[in-house]
DNA sequence: CGTATTTGACCCGCGC
DNA sequence: GCGCGGGTCAAATACG
């Protein structure tokens, strides 16, 4: 079904530099736990309440929310679906903007925030909210794409799906993924 | 011309 | 009750 929408998190990123290694950590977050912030969303639901009139009854809480960790110099990880940015806010904390996302696929409620960890500009934290329904609408021209990489990103258990750091990846790549089933 | 991005304003929940 | 912080919407603008 959905690309990280169970245990594994097989997220491909098709980018220049990003990861691939997810660690389905979901109670031990001490290593890797990021959070300062808690990712509280509060005001979140208000929205959903009003607006779902009562339809939100029907799944109360069956959006997952993945924290992915990405060391890279970019700071939109691509994943192959296409998102749409509604928003941007600076929060506190942290210099660094915050960044919203939604995912542009009709009837997709799927959402993505993006910001930057604010003493390591390289780390990307992106958090999924939602689990996507549909397939990669991956607005990649199907024409002919040559190119080397991507295309065989068809995470493979092993995570193995690693197009090669051709571009920069200086860094060593370190990503976390947090699932929480909320 | 259509779609995506940008930016400011508005709204809401929580804490004090 | 007020202020703060965070999240979303909507209009305008830029780009393909």
């Amino acid at each position: 079904m959905v690309p990280f929408g169970t245990s594994h998190q097989s997220i491909v990123p098709r980018s220049a530099d990003d990861v691939i290694v997810a660690v389905p950590c979901s109670t031990n977050d001490d290593n890797n736990n990021y959070n300062k912030e808690d990712y509280s969303d509060t005001k979140r639901q208000r929205r959903e309440i009003i607006s779902g009139d009562e339809n939100v009854v029907s799944k109360p809480h069956s959006e997952l929310r993945h924290v992915v960790q990405t060391l890279s110099g970019v700071d939109v990880i691509n994943d192959g679906y296409r998102w749409r940015k509604y928003g941007q806010k600076l929060v506190k904390g942290n210099p660094n903007p915050r960044s919203y996302y939604r995912c542009s696929n009709a009837g997709c409620p799927v959402k993505k925030h993006v910001e930057r960890a604010s003493h390591d500009s390289r780390l990307v934290i992106t958090t999924y909210e939602g689990q996507h329904e549909h397939e990669m609408p991956l607005p990649r021209p199907p024409v002919n794409q040559s190119t080397p990489r991507n295309d065989a990103n068809t995470i493979t258990a092993n995570g193995e799906s690693r197009p090669k750091p051709e571009e920069n990846n200086p860094v060593s790549l370190e990503m976390v993924v947090h699932l929480t089933a909320n």
